[in-house]
DNA sequence: ATGGAAATGAAAATCATTTTCAATTGTGAT
DNA sequence: ATCACAATTGAAAATGATTTTCATTTCCAT
């Protein structure tokens, strides 16, 4: 039942550990390898059952895959030229625990963005 | 131009304001009222362009709109049942300014929110 | 009233993602 | 090697949210 693909772990991280299932597909196929995109979907969401990435969504609502080198963070991005820096989250993770053991929440996640401008706009 | 529907702006407000385009068109519908879906997706679009309304995305890549009046607060999500519960967002807040200061980043606003399974699924 | 602009909504199109299912491949026992 | 059976694969169909198209209706200023 383990179907984590080792050639689709492979693209995700030459992809710089961050992209979507269609992404990683067409890589793939530009590579001249052969496979189904049904097979790239489930290959990474055994992925995320195995906790080696992370799932998360771009403002249109596709799924990107991260791989997770451990740290989750967060973002900052400019609302101008939409520049993007990853941010420590330490506090958020905190806030967002102690938050759902108040309220009774169990299998808790969280999303949390920062929008701006940046120095240079 | 201005596509804004009172109408939806209201259910979305009766919603407690946070609900997805299909469930305020759903609402509208238990309520007797007459409304096409695209005319749902349209209004709720101007009341974002407006900046009356924020877009956020649920776990599933769902867009929910929030009416995004005075006083901020952030909210815990049910994945299962929908229901929503506003909770203090304070160290969010601090947080956020901290981040954004140390980065440069100036007039800046953010989104949090925490999703999990509440005590009842 | 009348003409044109804006709004409406049903139906079709789009697009990511999931499901189905038949075919292929891998594995272990004989 | 061979057979049976489980796991994997992927093409095609299904799903579900969202957007687009387009013909019709409503509004408003004349």
């Amino acid at each position: 039942m383990s179907r984590s693909n080792p050639r689709v772990l492979h693209t995700l991280e030459s992809a710089g550990g961050f992209a979507s299932a269609q992404e990683v597909y067409k890589l793939m196929q530009r590579e001249g390898q052969s496979i189904g995109l049904t097979t790239v979907y489930r290959a990474l969401q055994s992925l995320v059952n195995e906790k080696i990435v992370d799932i998360l969504r771009r403002e249109d609502g596709e799924a990107i895959y991260r791989l997770c080198g451990g740290a989750h963070h967060h973002h900052i991005v400019c609302k101008s030229c939409g520049d993007t820096v990853e941010i420590e989250g330490g506090a958020v993770e905190k806030w967002a625990k102690s938050m759902a053991a108040e309220h009774g929440y169990r299998d808790v996640g969280h999303s949390a963005e920062i929008f701006g401008l940046c120095p240079k706009c």
